[in-house]
DNA sequence: TCCTGAGCTTGACCCGAATCAACCCTTTCC
DNA sequence: GGAAAGGGTTGATTCGGGTCAAGCTCAGGA
Protein backbone atom coordinates (compact mmCIF):
# COMPACT_ATOMS: atom_id res chain seq x y z
CA UNK A 1 0.00 0.00 0.00
CA UNK A 2 0.95 3.12 -1.02
CA UNK A 3 0.84 6.67 0.70
CA UNK A 4 -2.31 7.61 -1.58
CA UNK A 5 -3.71 4.18 -1.06
CA UNK A 6 -3.37 5.00 2.75
CA UNK A 7 -4.85 8.26 2.16
CA UNK A 8 -8.10 6.56 -0.04
CA UNK A 9 -8.32 4.34 3.18
CA UNK A 10 -8.84 7.06 5.60
CA UNK A 11 -11.10 8.38 3.50
CA UNK A 12 -12.96 5.26 2.65
CA UNK A 13 -13.38 4.93 6.64
CA UNK A 14 -14.74 8.46 7.20
CA UNK A 15 -17.32 7.90 4.62
CA UNK A 16 -18.15 4.49 6.18
CA UNK A 17 -18.58 6.14 9.79
CA UNK A 18 -21.09 8.92 7.92
CA UNK A 19 -23.17 5.66 6.50
CA UNK A 20 -23.34 4.22 10.01
CA UNK A 21 -24.62 6.91 11.53
CA UNK A 22 -27.17 7.52 8.53
CA UNK A 23 -28.00 4.07 9.53
CA UNK A 24 -29.04 4.09 12.88
CA UNK A 25 -30.56 7.19 12.68
CA UNK A 26 -33.24 5.36 10.71
CA UNK A 27 -36.09 3.48 12.43
CA UNK A 28 -35.52 0.36 10.61
CA UNK A 29 -32.53 -0.17 12.92
CA UNK A 30 -32.61 1.13 15.85
CA UNK A 31 -31.49 -0.81 19.15
CA UNK A 32 -29.21 -2.62 16.46
CA UNK A 33 -26.00 -2.98 18.15
CA UNK A 34 -22.86 -1.20 16.49
CA UNK A 35 -21.00 -4.37 15.36
CA UNK A 36 -23.79 -5.08 13.33
CA UNK A 37 -24.50 -1.33 11.46
CA UNK A 38 -21.13 -1.51 10.57
CA UNK A 39 -21.62 -5.00 9.07
CA UNK A 40 -24.76 -3.16 7.33
CA UNK A 41 -22.40 -0.20 6.15
CA UNK A 42 -19.95 -2.27 4.50
CA UNK A 43 -22.90 -3.18 2.13
CA UNK A 44 -24.41 0.19 1.55
CA UNK A 45 -23.35 2.91 -0.67
CA UNK A 46 -24.59 6.70 -0.80
CA UNK A 47 -26.78 7.59 -4.01
CA UNK A 48 -27.30 11.29 -4.35
CA UNK A 49 -30.49 11.38 -6.85
CA UNK A 50 -31.68 14.99 -8.61
CA UNK A 51 -34.65 16.34 -8.53
CA UNK A 52 -37.23 14.46 -11.20
CA UNK A 53 -34.81 11.17 -11.78
CA UNK A 54 -35.62 7.91 -11.36
CA UNK A 55 -34.27 5.81 -8.32
CA UNK A 56 -35.39 2.57 -10.28
CA UNK A 57 -38.15 1.66 -12.59
CA UNK A 58 -40.92 -0.75 -12.45
CA UNK A 59 -39.97 -4.51 -13.09
CA UNK A 60 -36.08 -3.66 -12.86
CA UNK A 61 -34.16 -6.14 -10.76
CA UNK A 62 -33.88 -5.77 -7.45
CA UNK A 63 -30.09 -4.04 -6.30
CA UNK A 64 -30.99 -4.02 -2.75
CA UNK A 65 -33.29 -1.56 -0.79
CA UNK A 66 -33.52 2.03 -0.11
CA UNK A 67 -33.37 4.50 2.84
CA UNK A 68 -33.65 7.80 2.74
CA UNK A 69 -30.80 10.38 4.27
CA UNK A 70 -32.54 13.67 2.46
CA UNK A 71 -34.86 14.93 0.81
CA UNK A 72 -37.80 12.83 -0.73
CA UNK A 73 -38.95 9.82 -2.64
CA UNK A 74 -41.90 9.45 -4.71
CA UNK A 75 -43.19 5.47 -4.95
CA UNK A 76 -45.66 5.68 -7.56
CA UNK A 77 -47.38 2.86 -10.62
CA UNK A 78 -48.06 4.59 -14.28
CA UNK A 79 -50.89 2.85 -16.21
CA UNK A 80 -50.65 2.90 -19.91
CA UNK A 81 -51.84 5.96 -20.22
CA UNK A 82 -49.03 7.64 -18.26
CA UNK A 83 -51.24 8.90 -15.32
CA UNK A 84 -49.56 7.98 -11.79
CA UNK A 85 -50.84 6.54 -8.74
CA UNK A 86 -48.91 7.53 -5.97
CA UNK A 87 -48.33 4.80 -3.15
CA UNK A 88 -46.31 7.08 -0.57
CA UNK A 89 -43.80 9.43 -0.63
CA UNK A 90 -41.17 8.95 1.61
CA UNK A 91 -38.69 11.04 3.64
CA UNK A 92 -35.93 10.96 5.81
CA UNK A 93 -35.48 8.06 7.86
CA UNK A 94 -37.86 6.00 5.97
CA UNK A 95 -37.07 2.75 3.94
CA UNK A 96 -38.50 1.51 1.48
CA UNK A 97 -38.26 -2.02 -1.07
CA UNK A 98 -37.36 -4.08 1.45
CA UNK A 99 -39.96 -6.41 -0.12
CA UNK A 100 -37.60 -7.39 -3.22
CA UNK A 101 -35.04 -8.65 -1.11
CA UNK A 102 -36.43 -12.17 -0.96
CA UNK A 103 -38.35 -12.62 -4.26
CA UNK A 104 -36.59 -12.89 -7.77
CA UNK A 105 -39.47 -10.50 -9.03
CA UNK A 106 -38.11 -7.10 -9.61
CA UNK A 107 -39.72 -3.70 -8.49
CA UNK A 108 -43.16 -3.37 -7.92
CA UNK A 109 -43.07 0.41 -8.73
CA UNK A 110 -41.29 3.28 -10.06
CA UNK A 111 -39.63 5.92 -7.45
CA UNK A 112 -38.53 9.41 -8.53
CA UNK A 113 -37.33 12.19 -6.65
CA UNK A 114 -39.13 14.74 -5.56
CA UNK A 115 -36.81 17.27 -5.01
CA UNK A 116 -32.95 16.91 -4.75
CA UNK A 117 -32.32 13.67 -2.28
CA UNK A 118 -29.78 11.86 -0.94
CA UNK A 119 -30.63 8.16 -0.64
CA UNK A 120 -28.51 4.97 0.62
CA UNK A 121 -28.73 1.81 -0.71
CA UNK A 122 -28.38 -1.21 1.35
CA UNK A 123 -27.30 -3.81 -1.73
CA UNK A 124 -29.15 -6.77 -2.05
CA UNK A 125 -26.62 -9.78 -1.70
CA UNK A 126 -24.74 -8.56 0.97
CA UNK A 127 -27.67 -7.47 3.20
CA UNK A 128 -29.12 -11.11 2.57
CA UNK A 129 -25.95 -12.69 3.62
CA UNK A 130 -26.02 -10.92 6.72
CA UNK A 131 -29.68 -11.73 7.52
CA UNK A 132 -29.33 -15.55 7.76
CA UNK A 133 -26.54 -14.66 10.28
CA UNK A 134 -28.86 -12.34 11.76
CA UNK A 135 -32.42 -13.45 12.64
CA UNK A 136 -33.37 -10.78 14.83
CA UNK A 137 -32.36 -8.25 11.71
CA UNK A 138 -34.35 -10.43 9.39
CA UNK A 139 -37.56 -10.15 12.10
CA UNK A 140 -36.81 -6.05 12.11
CA UNK A 141 -37.26 -6.08 8.51
CA UNK A 142 -40.49 -8.22 8.61
CA UNK A 143 -41.47 -5.54 11.20
CA UNK A 144 -40.38 -2.57 8.50
CA UNK A 145 -42.29 -4.55 5.61
CA UNK A 146 -45.50 -4.98 8.01
CA UNK A 147 -45.49 -1.13 8.56
CA UNK A 148 -45.66 -0.36 4.85
CA UNK A 149 -47.88 -3.19 4.14
CA UNK A 150 -50.21 -1.15 6.78
CA UNK A 151 -49.59 2.56 5.02
CA UNK A 152 -50.93 0.39 1.68
CA UNK A 153 -53.84 -0.83 3.47
CA UNK A 154 -54.55 2.70 4.77
CA UNK A 155 -54.38 3.96 1.85
CA UNK A 156 -56.57 1.88 -0.17
CA UNK A 157 -59.12 2.65 2.88
CA UNK A 158 -58.41 6.21 1.73
CA UNK A 159 -59.35 5.96 -1.81
CA UNK A 160 -62.24 3.57 -1.62
CA UNK A 161 -64.12 4.77 1.63
CA UNK A 162 -63.69 8.42 2.19
CA UNK A 163 -63.95 11.20 -0.57
CA UNK A 164 -61.73 14.02 -1.10
CA UNK A 165 -63.00 16.54 1.71
CA UNK A 166 -62.51 13.68 4.46
CA UNK A 167 -58.88 13.10 3.20
CA UNK A 168 -57.80 16.35 3.13
CA UNK A 169 -59.68 16.87 6.68
CA UNK A 170 -57.44 13.87 7.88
CA UNK A 171 -54.34 14.89 6.06
CA UNK A 172 -54.67 18.33 8.20
CA UNK A 173 -55.53 17.02 11.65
CA UNK A 174 -52.55 14.46 11.69
CA UNK A 175 -50.22 17.39 11.37
CA UNK A 176 -51.46 19.50 14.38
CA UNK A 177 -49.91 18.79 17.11
CA UNK A 178 -53.24 18.94 19.43
CA UNK A 179 -55.94 18.15 17.43
CA UNK A 180 -58.62 18.34 20.41
CA UNK A 181 -57.84 21.72 20.82
CA UNK A 182 -58.75 25.34 19.99
CA UNK A 183 -55.73 27.27 18.74
CA UNK A 184 -54.81 28.54 15.75
CA UNK A 185 -52.14 26.03 14.13
CA UNK A 186 -49.75 27.10 11.21
CA UNK A 187 -49.25 24.33 8.91
CA UNK A 188 -46.19 24.70 6.32
CA UNK A 189 -47.06 22.72 2.42
CA UNK A 190 -43.78 20.47 1.98
CA UNK A 191 -44.05 20.70 -1.48
CA UNK A 192 -45.63 22.01 -4.58
CA UNK A 193 -49.89 22.12 -4.40
CA UNK A 194 -50.20 19.29 -7.17
CA UNK A 195 -47.71 16.89 -5.53
CA UNK A 196 -49.79 17.24 -2.47
CA UNK A 197 -53.25 16.72 -4.85
CA UNK A 198 -51.11 13.68 -6.22
CA UNK A 199 -50.20 12.15 -3.03
CA UNK A 200 -53.78 12.59 -1.50
CA UNK A 201 -54.69 11.01 -4.95
CA UNK A 202 -56.75 13.81 -6.75
CA UNK A 203 -55.51 16.37 -9.11
CA UNK A 204 -54.65 20.33 -7.89
CA UNK A 205 -58.41 21.83 -9.10
CA UNK A 206 -60.05 19.59 -6.74
CA UNK A 207 -57.54 20.25 -4.20
CA UNK A 208 -57.59 23.43 -4.47
CA UNK A 209 -61.58 23.64 -4.73
CA UNK A 210 -61.48 21.37 -0.93
CA UNK A 211 -59.36 23.96 0.63
CA UNK A 212 -61.77 26.85 -0.52
CA UNK A 213 -64.38 24.99 0.57
CA UNK A 214 -62.90 24.83 4.15
CA UNK A 215 -61.92 28.51 3.80
CA UNK A 216 -65.65 29.51 3.13
CA UNK A 217 -66.62 26.89 6.10
CA UNK A 218 -64.50 28.98 8.08
CA UNK A 219 -61.93 26.56 9.47
CA UNK A 220 -58.82 27.57 8.07
CA UNK A 221 -56.88 30.44 5.79
CA UNK A 222 -54.45 29.71 3.35
CA UNK A 223 -51.97 32.14 2.30
CA UNK A 224 -49.19 30.88 -0.63
CA UNK A 225 -47.66 27.64 1.06
CA UNK A 226 -48.92 28.27 4.54
CA UNK A 227 -52.58 26.62 5.55
CA UNK A 228 -53.66 27.90 9.08
CA UNK A 229 -55.96 25.71 11.07
CA UNK A 230 -58.32 28.02 12.70
CA UNK A 231 -59.60 25.39 15.61
CA UNK A 232 -58.40 22.25 14.92
CA UNK A 233 -61.22 20.76 17.24
CA UNK A 234 -63.62 21.83 14.82
CA UNK A 235 -61.90 20.06 11.80
CA UNK A 236 -61.41 17.03 13.82
CA UNK A 237 -65.57 17.16 14.38
CA UNK A 238 -65.77 17.36 10.70
CA UNK A 239 -63.85 14.36 10.10
CA UNK A 240 -65.49 12.54 12.37
CA UNK A 241 -68.73 13.02 11.06
CA UNK A 242 -67.81 12.14 7.74
CA UNK A 243 -66.15 9.10 8.79
CA UNK A 244 -68.19 8.08 11.86
CA UNK A 245 -72.48 7.24 11.43
CA UNK B 1 -49.37 -42.95 31.63
CA UNK B 2 -53.19 -44.88 31.18
CA UNK B 3 -54.38 -46.48 28.56
CA UNK B 4 -56.51 -43.61 27.43
CA UNK B 5 -53.38 -41.41 28.04
CA UNK B 6 -51.73 -43.12 25.55
CA UNK B 7 -54.90 -43.20 23.24
CA UNK B 8 -54.74 -39.56 23.54
CA UNK B 9 -51.26 -39.54 22.55
CA UNK B 10 -51.92 -41.29 19.43
CA UNK B 11 -54.84 -39.41 18.52
CA UNK B 12 -52.59 -35.89 18.84
CA UNK B 13 -49.63 -36.85 16.86
CA UNK B 14 -52.30 -38.26 13.94
CA UNK B 15 -53.50 -34.65 14.32
CA UNK B 16 -49.42 -33.34 14.08
CA UNK B 17 -49.18 -35.68 11.02
CA UNK B 18 -52.31 -34.05 9.52
CA UNK B 19 -50.94 -30.48 10.21
CA UNK B 20 -47.73 -31.15 8.71
CA UNK B 21 -48.90 -32.61 5.83
CA UNK B 22 -51.61 -29.29 5.16
CA UNK B 23 -48.20 -27.47 5.99
CA UNK B 24 -46.47 -29.38 3.47
CA UNK B 25 -49.01 -27.87 0.45
CA UNK B 26 -48.56 -24.57 1.08
CA UNK B 27 -46.55 -22.24 -0.66
CA UNK B 28 -44.84 -20.20 1.90
CA UNK B 29 -43.09 -23.15 3.13
CA UNK B 30 -42.24 -25.25 0.46
CA UNK B 31 -38.67 -26.58 0.54
CA UNK B 32 -38.54 -26.16 4.25
CA UNK B 33 -37.24 -29.53 5.47
CA UNK B 34 -39.50 -32.17 7.20
CA UNK B 35 -37.88 -31.51 10.57
CA UNK B 36 -38.62 -28.14 10.83
CA UNK B 37 -42.20 -28.25 9.07
CA UNK B 38 -42.67 -30.83 12.59
CA UNK B 39 -41.28 -28.26 14.46
CA UNK B 40 -43.90 -25.52 12.68
CA UNK B 41 -46.75 -27.81 12.80
CA UNK B 42 -46.29 -28.60 16.83
CA UNK B 43 -47.08 -24.36 17.35
CA UNK B 44 -49.93 -24.95 15.11
CA UNK B 45 -53.77 -25.09 15.93
CA UNK B 46 -56.82 -26.21 13.41
CA UNK B 47 -59.67 -23.70 13.37
CA UNK B 48 -62.63 -24.48 11.66
CA UNK B 49 -64.81 -21.46 10.73
CA UNK B 50 -67.96 -21.29 10.44
CA UNK B 51 -69.56 -19.28 7.15
CA UNK B 52 -69.36 -15.35 7.89
CA UNK B 53 -68.14 -15.84 11.24
CA UNK B 54 -65.02 -13.87 11.83
CA UNK B 55 -61.10 -15.01 12.42
CA UNK B 56 -60.70 -11.52 13.98
CA UNK B 57 -61.18 -8.02 14.01
CA UNK B 58 -59.30 -4.82 13.44
CA UNK B 59 -57.18 -3.64 16.42
CA UNK B 60 -57.90 -7.02 17.91
CA UNK B 61 -53.99 -8.64 19.48
CA UNK B 62 -52.12 -10.69 17.01
CA UNK B 63 -52.28 -14.66 17.96
CA UNK B 64 -50.12 -15.69 15.58
CA UNK B 65 -50.40 -15.78 11.37
CA UNK B 66 -53.14 -17.65 9.52
CA UNK B 67 -52.66 -20.69 6.60
CA UNK B 68 -56.56 -20.97 4.50
CA UNK B 69 -56.51 -24.69 4.37
CA UNK B 70 -60.24 -25.22 3.20
CA UNK B 71 -62.79 -22.36 1.82
CA UNK B 72 -62.13 -19.09 1.90
CA UNK B 73 -61.42 -16.36 4.07
CA UNK B 74 -62.67 -12.25 3.10
CA UNK B 75 -59.73 -10.12 4.48
CA UNK B 76 -61.13 -6.88 4.48
CA UNK B 77 -61.75 -2.99 6.29
CA UNK B 78 -64.22 -0.87 7.62
CA UNK B 79 -65.10 2.55 7.90
CA UNK B 80 -67.77 3.90 10.50
CA UNK B 81 -70.82 4.07 8.01
CA UNK B 82 -69.96 0.19 8.05
CA UNK B 83 -68.98 0.18 3.91
CA UNK B 84 -66.29 -2.97 3.96
CA UNK B 85 -63.01 -2.44 1.46
CA UNK B 86 -62.08 -6.42 0.18
CA UNK B 87 -58.53 -5.92 0.46
CA UNK B 88 -58.22 -9.82 -0.98
CA UNK B 89 -59.74 -13.58 -0.56
CA UNK B 90 -57.10 -15.59 0.55
CA UNK B 91 -58.00 -19.21 -0.81
CA UNK B 92 -56.70 -22.88 0.05
CA UNK B 93 -53.04 -22.59 0.47
CA UNK B 94 -52.67 -18.82 1.05
CA UNK B 95 -51.61 -17.30 4.44
CA UNK B 96 -52.39 -14.05 5.75
CA UNK B 97 -51.28 -11.87 8.80
CA UNK B 98 -47.56 -12.70 8.64
CA UNK B 99 -47.20 -9.08 9.14
CA UNK B 100 -48.22 -8.90 12.69
CA UNK B 101 -45.50 -11.29 13.76
CA UNK B 102 -43.00 -8.59 13.91
CA UNK B 103 -45.12 -5.74 15.29
CA UNK B 104 -47.20 -4.60 18.31
CA UNK B 105 -50.00 -3.59 16.67
CA UNK B 106 -52.50 -5.77 16.51
CA UNK B 107 -54.30 -6.99 12.89
CA UNK B 108 -54.84 -4.06 10.74
CA UNK B 109 -57.91 -5.56 9.17
CA UNK B 110 -60.89 -7.92 9.62
CA UNK B 111 -61.22 -11.45 8.80
CA UNK B 112 -64.11 -13.24 7.73
CA UNK B 113 -64.93 -16.63 6.40
CA UNK B 114 -66.83 -16.10 2.98
CA UNK B 115 -67.66 -20.22 3.19
CA UNK B 116 -67.24 -23.16 5.67
CA UNK B 117 -63.70 -22.93 5.85
CA UNK B 118 -60.43 -24.59 7.78
CA UNK B 119 -57.71 -21.97 8.93
CA UNK B 120 -54.44 -23.31 10.49
CA UNK B 121 -53.15 -20.76 13.33
CA UNK B 122 -49.52 -20.71 13.08
CA UNK B 123 -48.62 -19.32 16.93
CA UNK B 124 -46.94 -16.31 17.34
CA UNK B 125 -44.83 -16.91 19.73
CA UNK B 126 -43.89 -20.20 18.99
CA UNK B 127 -43.34 -18.73 15.39
CA UNK B 128 -40.70 -15.95 16.24
CA UNK B 129 -38.59 -18.32 18.59
CA UNK B 130 -38.48 -20.68 15.45
CA UNK B 131 -37.78 -17.89 13.17
CA UNK B 132 -35.00 -16.60 15.40
CA UNK B 133 -33.53 -20.33 15.15
CA UNK B 134 -34.46 -20.41 11.67
CA UNK B 135 -32.79 -17.33 9.60
CA UNK B 136 -34.00 -19.02 6.44
CA UNK B 137 -37.69 -19.16 7.29
CA UNK B 138 -37.60 -15.91 7.95
CA UNK B 139 -36.21 -15.32 4.18
CA UNK B 140 -39.15 -16.89 3.58
CA UNK B 141 -41.80 -15.12 5.44
CA UNK B 142 -40.31 -12.05 4.19
CA UNK B 143 -41.02 -13.28 0.32
CA UNK B 144 -44.31 -14.13 1.27
CA UNK B 145 -44.96 -10.38 2.68
CA UNK B 146 -43.44 -8.61 -0.15
CA UNK B 147 -45.98 -11.07 -2.66
CA UNK B 148 -48.78 -9.88 0.15
CA UNK B 149 -47.26 -5.68 -0.63
CA UNK B 150 -47.70 -6.49 -4.55
CA UNK B 151 -50.91 -8.14 -4.24
CA UNK B 152 -51.94 -4.59 -2.59
CA UNK B 153 -50.06 -2.67 -4.75
CA UNK B 154 -52.03 -4.12 -7.39
CA UNK B 155 -55.53 -3.61 -5.43
CA UNK B 156 -54.13 0.22 -5.18
CA UNK B 157 -53.22 0.17 -9.33
CA UNK B 158 -56.73 -1.11 -10.26
CA UNK B 159 -58.65 0.76 -7.97
CA UNK B 160 -57.77 4.23 -9.51
CA UNK B 161 -56.55 3.59 -12.66
CA UNK B 162 -58.99 1.97 -14.14
CA UNK B 163 -62.97 1.57 -14.61
CA UNK B 164 -64.62 -1.80 -13.55
CA UNK B 165 -65.27 -3.05 -17.24
CA UNK B 166 -61.08 -2.79 -17.64
CA UNK B 167 -61.06 -4.57 -13.74
CA UNK B 168 -63.73 -7.66 -14.79
CA UNK B 169 -61.64 -8.18 -18.23
CA UNK B 170 -58.66 -8.32 -16.80
CA UNK B 171 -60.14 -11.07 -14.01
CA UNK B 172 -61.39 -12.75 -16.81
CA UNK B 173 -58.77 -12.74 -18.56
CA UNK B 174 -56.75 -14.15 -15.87
CA UNK B 175 -58.57 -17.24 -15.80
CA UNK B 176 -58.57 -18.14 -18.81
CA UNK B 177 -55.47 -21.16 -19.89
CA UNK B 178 -54.77 -19.44 -22.83
CA UNK B 179 -56.10 -15.65 -23.03
CA UNK B 180 -54.41 -15.42 -27.11
CA UNK B 181 -56.62 -18.34 -28.22
CA UNK B 182 -59.74 -18.02 -29.70
CA UNK B 183 -61.77 -21.17 -27.90
CA UNK B 184 -64.17 -20.66 -25.72
CA UNK B 185 -63.21 -21.05 -22.15
CA UNK B 186 -65.72 -22.16 -19.48
CA UNK B 187 -64.77 -20.28 -15.92
CA UNK B 188 -66.59 -21.41 -12.60
CA UNK B 189 -67.50 -18.28 -11.03
CA UNK B 190 -66.48 -19.28 -7.11
CA UNK B 191 -68.91 -17.53 -5.22
CA UNK B 192 -71.97 -14.87 -5.39
CA UNK B 193 -72.06 -12.15 -7.97
CA UNK B 194 -72.00 -9.55 -4.73
CA UNK B 195 -69.07 -11.12 -2.99
CA UNK B 196 -67.48 -11.21 -6.30
CA UNK B 197 -68.21 -7.69 -7.04
CA UNK B 198 -66.74 -5.76 -3.91
CA UNK B 199 -63.56 -7.97 -4.68
CA UNK B 200 -63.44 -5.99 -7.69
CA UNK B 201 -64.22 -2.88 -5.26
CA UNK B 202 -67.80 -2.46 -6.88
CA UNK B 203 -71.40 -3.36 -5.94
CA UNK B 204 -73.53 -5.83 -7.65
CA UNK B 205 -75.43 -3.74 -10.18
CA UNK B 206 -72.20 -2.43 -11.95
CA UNK B 207 -71.20 -5.90 -12.03
CA UNK B 208 -74.33 -6.99 -13.13
CA UNK B 209 -74.10 -4.30 -16.00
CA UNK B 210 -71.23 -4.71 -17.03
CA UNK B 211 -71.41 -8.68 -17.25
CA UNK B 212 -74.86 -7.60 -19.59
CA UNK B 213 -72.21 -5.34 -21.95
CA UNK B 214 -69.70 -7.89 -22.24
CA UNK B 215 -72.72 -9.70 -23.27
CA UNK B 216 -74.09 -7.28 -25.64
CA UNK B 217 -70.97 -7.04 -27.26
CA UNK B 218 -70.50 -11.07 -28.22
CA UNK B 219 -67.61 -11.50 -26.01
CA UNK B 220 -68.71 -13.65 -23.32
CA UNK B 221 -72.45 -15.84 -22.15
CA UNK B 222 -73.47 -16.09 -18.71
CA UNK B 223 -75.58 -19.06 -17.58
CA UNK B 224 -75.76 -18.53 -13.70
CA UNK B 225 -72.55 -19.22 -11.90
CA UNK B 226 -70.99 -20.05 -15.65
CA UNK B 227 -69.22 -17.17 -17.74
CA UNK B 228 -67.94 -18.10 -20.67
CA UNK B 229 -65.29 -16.66 -22.17
CA UNK B 230 -66.79 -16.70 -26.30
CA UNK B 231 -63.11 -15.81 -27.66
CA UNK B 232 -60.32 -14.79 -25.21
CA UNK B 233 -58.32 -13.23 -27.53
CA UNK B 234 -61.28 -10.62 -28.30
CA UNK B 235 -61.42 -9.95 -24.50
CA UNK B 236 -57.42 -9.75 -24.16
CA UNK B 237 -57.82 -7.25 -26.85
CA UNK B 238 -60.14 -4.77 -25.19
CA UNK B 239 -57.93 -5.22 -22.02
CA UNK B 240 -55.10 -4.11 -23.90
CA UNK B 241 -56.96 -1.24 -25.62
CA UNK B 242 -58.44 -0.05 -22.20
CA UNK B 243 -54.71 0.01 -20.47
CA UNK B 244 -52.81 1.07 -23.34
CA UNK B 245 -53.21 3.95 -25.44
C1' DT C 1 -40.65 48.41 -15.64
C1' DC C 2 -42.96 45.12 -18.30
C1' DC C 3 -43.06 40.51 -20.08
C1' DT C 4 -43.42 35.75 -19.53
C1' DG C 5 -44.33 31.44 -17.59
C1' DA C 6 -45.37 28.34 -13.75
C1' DG C 7 -48.46 27.32 -10.41
C1' DC C 8 -52.96 28.18 -8.39
C1' DT C 9 -57.90 29.21 -8.55
C1' DT C 10 -62.55 29.22 -10.36
C1' DG C 11 -66.28 28.04 -13.48
C1' DA C 12 -68.67 24.93 -16.84
C1' DC C 13 -69.27 20.48 -18.29
C1' DC C 14 -69.29 15.52 -18.39
C1' DC C 15 -68.82 10.74 -17.13
C1' DG C 16 -68.53 6.61 -14.25
C1' DA C 17 -70.58 4.46 -10.93
C1' DA C 18 -73.21 4.36 -6.41
C1' DT C 19 -77.86 4.52 -4.80
C1' DC C 20 -82.74 3.73 -4.80
C1' DA C 21 -86.45 1.15 -6.39
C1' DA C 22 -89.03 -2.16 -8.84
C1' DC C 23 -89.13 -6.62 -10.70
C1' DC C 24 -87.80 -11.30 -11.79
C1' DC C 25 -85.91 -15.41 -11.11
C1' DT C 26 -84.64 -19.50 -8.23
C1' DT C 27 -84.65 -22.11 -3.90
C1' DT C 28 -86.54 -23.79 0.14
C1' DC C 29 -89.64 -24.65 3.61
C1' DC C 30 -94.37 -25.07 5.31
C1' DG D 1 -98.84 -25.98 -4.34
C1' DG D 2 -97.99 -21.45 -2.45
C1' DA D 3 -95.44 -18.21 0.31
C1' DA D 4 -91.36 -16.23 1.71
C1' DA D 5 -86.59 -15.11 0.98
C1' DG D 6 -82.23 -14.34 -1.20
C1' DG D 7 -79.84 -13.31 -5.53
C1' DG D 8 -79.71 -11.18 -9.75
C1' DT D 9 -81.13 -7.88 -13.38
C1' DT D 10 -82.68 -3.48 -15.09
C1' DG D 11 -84.06 1.41 -15.09
C1' DA D 12 -84.00 6.22 -13.18
C1' DT D 13 -81.64 9.40 -10.53
C1' DT D 14 -77.84 11.59 -8.23
C1' DC D 15 -73.29 12.91 -7.10
C1' DG D 16 -68.32 13.11 -6.65
C1' DG D 17 -64.77 14.44 -8.96
C1' DG D 18 -61.92 14.56 -13.33
C1' DT D 19 -61.20 17.38 -17.51
C1' DC D 20 -61.11 21.52 -20.19
C1' DA D 21 -60.75 26.31 -20.44
C1' DA D 22 -60.08 30.90 -18.79
C1' DG D 23 -58.34 34.14 -15.53
C1' DC D 24 -55.34 35.12 -11.58
C1' DT D 25 -50.92 35.82 -8.86
C1' DC D 26 -46.41 36.00 -8.14
C1' DA D 27 -41.39 35.62 -9.29
C1' DG D 28 -37.69 35.98 -12.29
C1' DG D 29 -35.37 37.88 -16.49
C1' DA D 30 -34.52 41.23 -20.08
Amino acid sequence: MTNSGRVTTTLAELKQIGIVNALRSCQIFTGISSPELSAIGAITVIKPVAKGSYLFREGEPSRGFYIVQTGSINVHRVNGAGKEQVIHIFRAGESFAEGTLATEAGYPADARAVEESQVLLVEKAGILALLRRQPELALRMLGSMSAHLRILVGQLEDLTLKDVETRLANWLVKRCPNPAGDKPVKIQLPMAKRVLAAELGTVSETFSRTLAKFREQGLIQVKGKTVTVLCPVKLTALLRKNLGE
